[in-house]
This record gives structure tokens, sequence and C-alpha cells, in this order.
DNA sequence: CTCGTGACCTTCA
DNA sequence: GTGAAGGCCACGA
């Protein structure tokens, strides 16, 4: 069992998230084994190393919204890129019912087996 | 050790 | 549709 940080698991979930879906902050929390810590995903996003790749565009609100105000270059630049894989971004948001992503437990666990 | 912070979520009015 | 409030907890100073 290798000891790894919260940020890690967080980063190495993301990067499952196939292009052209996108998934909610707590659901990657769920996924990479930290229930009720959406936050932390947030904060992990924040403090990514760069020159490291992570499609931290594919990550969402809950609710489908980008988490940035409409007009930051943070927000045009993630829709920039969704659009970039076809994924349909309108008023700053996603239609989650179109485009969330259904993860496989299988790849999960066989992906994440610290 | 305590405190402040945060790219969130859910519920209720 | 909107907005406020409470809960969540790792991390850095």
């Amino acid at each position: 069992m290798i000891q790894v940080s919260h940020y890690q698991k967080i980063w190495h979930t993301v990067q499952l998230i196939p292009k052209g879906y996108v998934a909610g902050y707590g659901q990657i929390a769920d996924l990479a084994g930290l229930p009720g810590r959406a936050r932390m995903v947030g904060k992990s996003l924040g403090a990514t190393p760069k020159g490291m790749f992570i499609p931290w565009f594919r990550v969402l609100r809950s609710n489908g919204q980008i988490a940035f105000p409409s007009g930051s270059e943070l927000a045009a630049e993630q829709t920039g890129l969704l659009q970039q894989e076809n994924v349909v971004v309108l008023n700053n948001r996603v239609k989650m019912k179109v485009f969330q992503w259904k993860p496989d437990l299988i790849e999960i666990l066989s992906k994440l087996k610290y």
C-alpha cells in the first residue's frame, strides 16, 4: 500500500475523465475515495504543479455550471477547451444530463489500486 | 496547538 | 429562477 497525498489521488482521478465528458467536484472527490471533500478537489486543482497535464476543465460544479464567474479568464479558457472537445457550453454552464461522465467501477479500481 | 481559507454541496425560503 | 446558511475537512501560517 503506497502512501499518497490526497492531491495525488485527485489529480489521478481527474485524468481518468474521458475526452468529451465532464464530472462534478463532488463526484471526483467521491471517486478519489474522499466523500464529502469536494472543496479539497478545488484546492488540489489550484495546487496543480505546472508542467503536469491535468484536464481540470472537465471538472464542473454539480449543477453543471463552471466554477468561475463568467467573464473571468479562467472561465473563458475552460469554455474554449470544453468546446474543443465537442462539449457544448452555454451561459457558463453545461448540460450534465448529456455530458456527465459515468465511470466504470472496474476502471477506477484498476487505476487507483494503491 | 489554533485559525483562516477554499476552482464545493445541499437544503430551505 | 435566486440567495443565504450550515456543513464538510485538509492544508499552510
